[in-house]
Formats: structure tokens, sequence, C-alpha cells
DNA sequence: CGAGTGACCAAATTTGTAAATAGTCACATG
DNA sequence: CATGTGACTATTTACAAATTTGGTCACTCG
């Protein structure tokens, strides 16, 4: 949703008119369909009607092709779990609704799509910037969660903020990162709800 | 220590003299070496100067080999945590320093054995019951230290004691667990300081 | 009978090579 | 000049043949 594929519309490379999103999604269908490493350059090309070179003029790689299927897959977690939050009365809730919608939109995708998980797994796996921008995101939305409840004093203020939001990252990034996740399956279902416990009891006041 | 390769001497295959501790020391020095999948059966027994098929009487399989060789290599870690409680004063500090020496001890180990971490990786991997014991292992410890900390009036009481170990093993689980430290090694400095205060804030009477 | 083995087999792994692919560039074409 | 491409290369990958390996068993030897 921000510095994603289909924004920067000003000249990056020829023209702009809509080539760029006919890769994109040639590049989305062919990915979740064949994967990433099945799907040459030449078949998102053909499947478009252009020439392979004309591609490297508006990419300058596969890899960031991947990037930016990439960014779309990871945006459309984040947006389910802005929406769990948004419907949720309290911060406690906010929390719980937070990390198991999390969990379950990457179950999901896993199960679903796991053409686009394994991507997804692999960029986080690579630090690639779609990976880090997601992190960076969830990190961001805990953080207004948590400050909420400080403020409503539903929890305690005590501790940094800083450093109690960075702990509780800790805790759910073994559900929440696609690279990690995939490791963890079988403790979907009751790690949002334990530890979720465990941390609304840290941070009770 | 408990039901590892060296033990259980009553007869297992034909003659018990030493045969069996030969193999799995030859084993542990080219499994070290080489690696698991590098090493061949065969040499094995021409190091200790039998023929393959010998090693067959005394083990089922190769990865039966490789699973007694993991049990030595996970048990080490165990004695190494027990020490480190043992010595602390109080449940709080037995806890941290049990978080923290079994990351430092899995951490040295994949530093500095790799080929034996892999080992271990896998088996977490493949649920052996090398693993599994010791995660049983490290659990009941964890128990032990929180109940110790319950009588002792440093952690609460209300939660069931159960729920209380199961939500703390998730949290430490992914520095803890060989499969999943490997993808963690970033944060193997920070995270058992930082999650121990948070667990110990939701240990809070 | 207990200690120990060579010979054997199916399955996995390595090896060598032909084919495919990511990426570049000079050049069309209107 | 903007839009677009065929042809080329260095590197990977796919594949089949050849080799190795895990595992078994009938057998020897004392």
């Amino acid at each position: 949703m921000s510095e994603n594929a289909s924004s920067a519309p000003q000249s990056r490379g020829p023209a702009d008119h809509n080539v760029r999103e006919q890769i994109v999604e040639a590049a989305e269908e062919h990915f979740s369909h064949y994967g990433y490493e099945k799907t040459t350059v030449s078949d998102l090309a053909k499947s478009i009607g252009f020439s392979k070179a004309y591609i490297y003029k508006f990419f300058d790689s596969k890899q960031a092709i991947g990037e930016a299927i990439c960014a779309k897959t990871l945006s459309a977690i984040i947006v389910a779990v802005e929406e769990a939050v948004a419907n949720a009365p309290t911060a406690t809730e906010k929390f719980r609704r937070m990390f198991k919608s999390l969990v379950s939109t990457g179950v999901s995708l896993f199960f679903n799509d796991r053409k686009l998980y394994d991507i997804a797994a692999h960029s986080a796996g690579e630090g690639w910037p779609s990976a880090r921008a997601y992190a960076q995101r969830i990190e961001q939305i805990l953080m207004e969660v948590i400050r909420e409840g400080r403020e409503s004093g539903e929890f305690e203020r005590k501790t940094p903020l800083d450093e109690t939001v960075n702990a509780i990252f800790l805790v759910i990034q073994p559900y929440v990162n696609p690279l990690l996740l995939q490791y963890n399956l079988d403790l979907a279902e009751e790690a949002p709800v334990q530890l979720s416990n465990l941390v609304l009891r840290s941070l009770a006041p």
C-alpha cells in the first residue's frame, strides 16, 4: 500500500502506460501457478505479448519482479490485520485479534497459495525490502496498540515502550515471519491464544 | 545421561564388549568432521576394523547411529543447563540462566560444531526420539523452576502451572530448538534478555 | 553357537553434458 | 526520440548413465 508496484507513476523506464502493471499481473498469475523458479522471464513476456528484453526496461531483474508480487502478497496480510485491529473495542482485544489474524492469514496463505507463500518465505530469509517493510509495519501496528492500551489504563506504563514492543515482537515473530511460520504450523492453533495470554499478563498494570 | 547409548548394557546384539561404543566413537568423529551424509557406514566400519555388515548387528540403521550421537550432543547441552540452573540462587535467576545458557550453548554448537548442529537440527525437524527427549527435559526443568518460584512466592500462582509452562516453552522454543535457532541467530544476543524480562513480568504475583 | 564377513540388490547419489535461462546490447521502426 | 526487439553469452538447470551407498543374508570360521 505504500511504495508498491503500481505507485511511483513517474517515468521510470520508457513509457509508463501500463506495461509495468501488465508484467506484475502476469507475474502474479504465473508465480502463483508454477512458482517463482519455474516461470521464466520469457514466459512473462510472451503472456503479455512483448519480448523478454522489454521487461528489463521496467524491472532490473527477475528478483525485482518477485519483490513486487511479494510486496503485494504481504500487504494483503497487513490489510487483514488492520481490519481486525480496527474492529476491536479494547487494546487487549486489539492485540489478541492482531496476533490471531496474522497467524491465520499466514497459515491460509501457506495452504491455499503455497507458491506465493514460498516467495514470501524466501523474501523474509533474504531480508528483501518487501519483507522488511512488512515486519516494520507489524511492529508499528503493535506499538500503536500497546500505546493505546497504556493510555486507556489497560496496560502497565513502567517498562519503556520500545522495550515492551520489541519483546512482544520477538514473541510473535515465529508465527508472523513467513520463513519461520512453516516450521511452527503445528502450533498455529494454540500459540496465538497461549502467547496472547502470557503477553497480556506481562502487560498487566 | 538417561537412556543414552552407553547405558543399557544388557545383551542387545551379539557380544557386548565394546563394539557399540567403538561405533559411536567413530561416528562422532566422522560425523563432526565430514557430516552425516558424507560419511558412509563402510567408513565407520573400516575405521574400527570391522566389516559394514557387523555394524548392523548393533544398530538397525545409519539413522539409528545418527540418533545416538545426536542424543549425546543434545544431552551435553542439557548438562550445561542443569549446571547453570543449579548454581542460581532464586527461581528468577534460575530462569534467566537457564534460557541464556540454552541459547549460548546452542549458538556455540552452531559455530564450533556445525556438522553436529546440523544433525541436531535435522533430528528436531524429523521429530526423532533424541530431539523429543531433549525438548521434554527442557520443559521438565522449566516446570521445576516455575514451581520453585511459585513456592518461594517469587511468581504468581493463579494461572494453571501447565498453561504457564507451556506458554513459556513456546516463547523460548525458537532459540532452544536447533531447527529454529539457526534462523534466529541474529537475535541470539538480545532475545534471552528481552524475553526473560517479558516472561518474568508475566510471572509477577 | 557366537563372532564376523563377502556378495548381492534396490535406492540414492554423483557425474558429465546437452538444453534452457537471466541478463545485455546494438539495432530496428515509426 | 520513444517504443520495442533478435541475437548473443555466461551461468544454471535438467537429465540419463554410471557409481556409490544403505541394508540384507547366507555363509564361514573357531
